[in-house]
DNA sequence: ACCTGAACACCGTTCAAGT
DNA sequence: ACCTGAACACCGTTCAAGT
C-alpha cells in the first residue's frame, strides 16, 4: 500500500501584520482548547477571538464563518488521522491485504483515542461543511483503500466467504465497527459494558481482531 | 425475554389553560420538525415557541432549558426505540438467545431508519442531558439485555468462542456495529461504499447477520 | 395556572474606519 | 494587509405583569 497523500505541505506562516505571528493557527488552537473545555456546541467565534486576543470581527478575515473555522479544525484532524494510518500501514510491510486492512483500523483507533476532540469534530457532521471541503475527497481515499484491501483479501483467498459481494460488505462492517467502538469509548460507555481494561487501545484492537479473525479463513 | 419496560403510561393531556390544548407536546412536535428541516444545531427555543404560536418565554414554563427540551425529545425517541425492540423480541418467541440478541439489533435498525431525527438526537449526547435523565437507566436496560443474551448464548453453546470474556466483547461489538451502521446510513454514506440496494433495512440486517453468523457455532 | 412582553447578556456576521 | 469597534438581527433565560 503506498501511503495516502495528505493535504498540501505546510505553508510558511504569514509573517507580521498580527502581533502574535499567525492568527489563523492561533484561532484553530483556541477553538480546539475551547471544544476541550466547554464542548463543541459552546464554541463561539467571539470567545475564540477573545482567547486569541483579537476583536470579535478579526476571525472573519481568516474564516468566512463559524462553520468554516470548525471545518478547518476538521481538516487538521484529518491530517492527523492520515498520519496515523500511514504509520500503521508502514508497519505492515510485506504482510497480506487483510493485515493491511487491519492496520487502517489500528491507525484509526490510535488517532481517535489520542485526539478525542478531533474525532468529535469530524464525526459531528452537522457542525462542519463536510461536502464542501477537502474532507470528502480525503475521506474517500481512506474508504477506497479499505474497499480495495478487503477485495484483494478475497482474491488472495484470505476470507472464509467466497461471494464477491461479501468483500464490500466486510469492508463496510469493519468501518462501522471501528467507528462505533471509537464513539462508545469517547462517550465513556466502556465501563458500563464491563470493559475496564487499563488500556482502551488494547481493548478496541482486541475487538477489532475478533472481527478480523472471524472473517478470515 | 420479557419485554423491556417503557416510561410511564401516557399522561392525559392537560386540559385548557393554553388555547391549543397541550403546549408541552406542541413544543416537542415543533422541535422535531425544526430539527428535520434545519438540523439539530439550528433549533432555537424562540423559533420553537413561534411555531407553537406562543411567546419566547412560554416554553420555560414547561422545560427549564433548551437542553431539557431536547432531552425530552430524546426521551420520546427512547420510547419509540423500546417499542421497536419489544416488537422484534416478541417475534422471536421460543428462539434461542443469539436470535433474541439479533432481534434487538433488528429493532434498533428499524427504529433508526424510520426515525432518523430521533436517532440523531439520542446519539448527539452533547445536545442533551443524558446523565441526568431517565435515558441512562433505560439505555442501561437495553445494554443489560444484550449482555445477558450474549452470555446465555455462550452458556447454551451457541458461540464458536468458549472464553467467557468473549461473550462480553461480542455483546459490545454487536452494539458498536449496529450503531456504526445506523450512523453511516443516516449520514448518507452507503452509496459511496457501494451499497445501493433499494431497501437499507435489508442491507444493514444483512451485515448484522454476517456478524451473527461469524460468531455462531 | 399559564402566558405575555420587556429586559439582560450573550451570539454570528458585516463594515466603515483606523494602523 | 490586517485589525478594531460599533452596529444589526438574532439567541437563551428571567421575571414582573397580565388573564
Amino acid at each position: 500500500m503506498p501511503p495516502l497523500r495528505n493535504s498540501s505541505p505546510t505553508k510558511p506562516a504569514a509573517r507580521r501584520g498580527y502581533h502574535h505571528g499567525n492568527l489563523r493557527q492561533a484561532l484553530l488552537d483556541a477553538a480546539v482548547s475551547l471544544i476541550e473545555t466547554k464542548g463543541l456546541d459552546q464554541v463561539s467565534v467571539r470567545e475564540v477571538a477573545k482567547i486569541a486576543g483579537v476583536s470579535p470581527g478579526a476571525p472573519f478575515r481568516h474564516f468566512p464563518s463559524r462553520t468554516a473555522l470548525l471545518t478547518a479544525v476538521a481538516e487538521q484532524a484529518t491530517d492527523r488521522l492520515i498520519v496515523e494510518i500511514n504509520k500503521a500501514l508502514a508497519a505492515t510491510e510485506g504482510e497480506n491485504s487483510l493485515m493491511q486492512y487491519r492496520a487502517i483500523g489500528i491507525g484509526f483507533f490510535r488517532w481517535a483515542i489520542t485526539n478525542p476532540v478531533h474525532f468529535q469534530v469530524i464525526s459531528t457532521r452537522t457542525a462542519i461543511d463536510f461536502e464542501g471541503s477537502s474532507l470528502v475527497h480525503r475521506n474517500g481515499e481512506i474508504r477506497a483503500a479499505m474497499v480495495r484491501l478487503m477485495s484483494d483479501a478475497q482474491t488472495e483467498g484470505l476470507l472464509r466467504n467466497t461471494d464477491a459481494s461479501d468483500a464490500a460488505r466486510h469492508a463496510v462492517a469493519g468501518r462501522a465497527l471501528a467507528y462505533g467502538l471509537a464513539r462508545m469509548y469517547i462517550d465513556g460507555q466502556f465501563p458500563s459494558w464491563g470493559l475496564r481494561g487499563a488500556d482502551p487501545l488494547e481493548e478496541v484492537i482486541g475487538m477489532f481482531d475478533l472481527f478480523i479473525s472471524s472473517i478470515a479463513v
